[in-house]
DNA sequence: GATCTCCTACTG
DNA sequence: AGTAGGAGATCA
């Protein structure tokens, strides 16, 4: 008999191995492709995995027999699926685990693939009869509507509702579904800016290349970085490839969506986590078939299949939320940078505020820098001054003299906005007799105490770290005084003091709590239009929406970041300070802002304001290349957590101990920053080497010692290579 | 003696 | 991760 062949699986489990099977009864293993998903029992379960090879199945009896293949064709292949396998070993994650982040959650859990063909709707002969003679109404309306053919993505956006007018002209039988060519759905397109000078050139630098190229495009906030974007993807449309913008999580507003539709003529499809399951796999499969010509989404988009790709665009590159925090950790950007190279696309990297490891590899010619100076029109940098607020009565955190600059402002006609910065103290219940603040049960140690947060106007307290809500007490605890009293000035206090202070304008508080989602926020700018008024909130007010009348930005609670101790808070809050500062002034007004501080002197930022974020940028990579971080080394970090503190000790130094001959510095096992969180004690092991591939070949022999070592079994471990920060 | 719970080992 | 299978605890 000769060998069988058996199918290799990638399945989603946390095990570093793949799996052989069968093929399902009747289906031949040379009739399954690589790419295909494959629906196999596993330990009394049923789970959905990725072919991954054939291989010949040495010992038949020893092995199970799949259910069934799911798909007719490979839904992962060529670029895609390489890049994954390249990603799962970079982040020595199992292959099972990150093929399946890569897939929309409906297809990972083995649901068919559904049908992407386009559908448009219109009134036909017997609609156009019956048109005159009906009511008044919605039905009516949508009738009107589809007397020209309208494709369905279209009536989503234009008419809300369509699909329960439609019933009735449906059943009466006076309209027509209509298939659609994809390609033929051109629409108008908006004009070109002029672009100026420094546009122009970036845009034939990008235009021009030719393979994997590698652009910063390096502008102050308002330089019209979105202008090289659309026409750099405009030149992409035109050779007839594919485009994909990724975009942070607060940056992919309507109004963006909107202009990006405008310009480009052809569908632009959204992908991010407003869109169901249904939706999202719609959109992938797609850019996987080529129906999606340009594909804007936030961090996972970086997955889409891109089989005629010609340009990959990185908004904000810096932003942190291209960083996954759970689970498979990887990061967009990095990738996105591997899949332009192996596409062999050229790729742009936009900010204001580039991170420094970019910065780095602009300066070191890995990437070609584009440097856009000029603000569009006649926009003037905002005037930026330091408030020192050491021993001056402070008011909700603010001083007098800020209260005195933002009534000049709003007499003067402006808005305000009032920026606290989020890393700041936290409002904390505490007892003005006794000295007993309220703390997290569940987050605490006797030698770093985490303090609960006071909400729902002092009716509830809330961890932060952990979710951890119980109703505020109404005595104290200790001492039964009634004397509680909120410390520390949150967004709520400020908003409080403020709308106290100026009655006669309005004062909209914008958080996470206030903004359930991204509709929310427009309204609220809706709510306060041109007149004057005063906004209030934290990192979500950083970017975005225009505001033309805004005339003064107040920025508090920046004193813890000037002294984390993490490498990373410097680069983090001087990016944060511009993208705010860039908020001030873009009209023809100039813009004040002014920086609360007990610490005038601190030199990021004297630095920061006399140089501006490349003065900034060149002190913080000598410091990172003196101090051995990153861009000058690569570090991977080696949490663990357990209700108990013995086993994540004996775990780390285990791994340490696995690392000994090779040449890299392991640091720790330390207690990690926040050293118990929802009840779980951790520990972290930070791994770090000026050479990646030192590191990454302690890595991959640790790693498999790992997974197999008895300690490891007991507790919660995690890996996670090029981190962010070492929290 | 039967059922429940926790622990451990394994997943093809 | 999620499950099965075994040892020990709990219940009628």
């Amino acid at each position: 008999m000769p060998p069988s062949l058996a199918l290799r699986v990638a399945l989603p489990v946390p095990l570093p191995r793949l799996f052989d099977y069968l093929p399902p009864a009747g289906v031949a293993a040379n009739a399954v492709a690589v790419g295909q998903r494959l629906r196999v029992p596993f330990h009394g379960r049923e789970l959905c995995g990725v072919v991954v090879a054939q291989v010949p199945a040495t010992d038949a009896l020893a092995l199970k027999t799949a259910l069934a293949v799911v798909d007719a064709q490979p839904l992962l292949h060529s670029e895609l699926l390489a890049s994954l396998h390249w990603l799962a070993s970079y982040l020595h994650a199992p292959l099972g685990e990150v093929l399946a982040t890569a897939m929309p959650a409906l297809l990972r859990r083995g649901a068919p693939a559904p049908d992407t063909t386009c559908y448009g709707w219109k009134l036909n002969e017997a609609g156009q009869t019956a048109l005159p003679a009906m009511r008044a109404g919605k039905p009516k309306a949508l009738a009107e509507w589809l007397r020209v053919l309208r494709d369905e993505d279209g009536l989503d956006a234009a008419f809300p509702g369509w699909r329960t007018a439609l019933r009735g002209l449906r059943e009466r039988g006076l309209v027509d579904h209509v298939v659609l060519d994809a390609a033929a759905r051109v629409m108008p397109v908006q004009a070109a800016i002029q672009p100026n000078d420094e546009q122009q050139n970036a845009i034939d630098a990008i235009r021009a290349a030719e393979g994997f190229a590698p652009f910063l495009l390096d502008g102050v906030t308002g330089s019209g970085k979105t202008e090289v974007y659309l026409q750099a993807i405009a030149a992409c449309l035109a050779r007839g490839q594919q485009a994909l913008v990724l975009v942070p999580e607060i940056g992919l507003t309507p109004q963006a969506l909107a202009r990006f539709r405008a310009r480009l003529g052809v569908p632009v499809h959204a992908l991010h986590s407003g869109l169901n399951d249904s939706e999202r796999a719609k959109v992938w499969l797609q850019a996987a078939s080529g129906q999606a010509r340009v594909i804007v989404g936030t961090r996972s988009a970086v997955f889409v299949p891109l089989p005629e790709a010609g340009l990959i665009v990185i908004d904000e590159e810096h932003d942190g939320s291209y960083k996954q925090f759970d689970g498979i950790r990887y990061h967009a950007r990095d990738f996105a940078l591997v899949r332009a190279r192996a596409l062999g696309v050229p790729i742009v990297l936009g900010s204001a505020t580039p991170a420094l490891e970019t910065l780095h590899n602009a300066r070191t010619g890995k990437f070609t820098g584009l440097r856009l100076r000029q603000r569009a029109g006649a926009a003037k940098p905002p005037q930026v001054r330091v408030q020192d607020v050491r021993k001056r009565p402070l008011h909700a955190g603010l001083s007098e003299q800020t209260l005195l600059a933002i009534r000049e402002a709003l007499q003067a006609g402006g808005q305000v906005l009032v920026f606290r910065n989020r890393r700041g103290y936290a409002p904390v219940l505490l007892c003005h007799d006794c000295g007993w603040s309220a703390h997290c049960p569940r987050c605490s140690t006797p030698e770093k105490p985490t303090p609960m947060t006071v909400h729902a106007h002092g009716k509830r307290l809330q961890c932060h770290h952990c979710g951890y809500r119980k109703p505020a007490p109404p005595a104290c605890p200790d001492c039964a005084s009634l004397g509680l009293q909120p410390q520390g000035n949150g967004t709520e206090r400020i908003e409080a003091e403020l709308q106290a202070r100026f009655a006669d304008v309005p004062v909209i508080r914008i958080d996470r709590a206030s903004s359930g989602h991204r509709d929310a926020l427009q309204t609220h700018f809706d709510t306060l239009g041109t007149q004057p008024g005063i906004l209030v909130g934290t990192q979500m007010l950083a970017k975005g929406h225009d505001l033309p009348k805004l005339t003064l930005v107040v920025v508090v609670g920046i004193d813890e970041g000037l002294f984390s101790a993490d490498f990373r808070s410097s680069e983090k809050l001087a990016q944060l300070l511009i993208q705010v500062a860039g908020r001030a002034g873009r009209a023809d007004k100039p813009g004040t802002v002014l920086l609360q501080t007990h610490h005038p002197e601190h030199p990021l930022l004297l630095t920061l304001i006399q140089g501006g974020y490349h003065a900034f940028a060149d002190g913080e990579l000598a410091l990172r290349e003196a101090a051995g971080f990153p861009p000058f080394a690569h570090l991977a970090l080696l949490r663990a957590e357990d209700k108990h503190s013995e086993p994540p000790q004996q775990f780390l130094q285990h791994a340490k101990t696995l690392l000994a001959a090779h040449p890299i510095d392991a640091h720790g096992p330390l207690p990690a920053p926040m050293p118990r969180r929802a009840g779980y004690q951790r520990q972290q092991l930070i791994l770090s080497s000026p050479s990646r591939r030192a590191l990454h070949a302690a890595l991959g022999h640790m790693m498999p010692a790992l997974y197999t070592a008895p300690v490891a079994r007991k507790l919660r471990w995690s890996l996670d290579v090029d981190p962010q920060d070492l929290y």
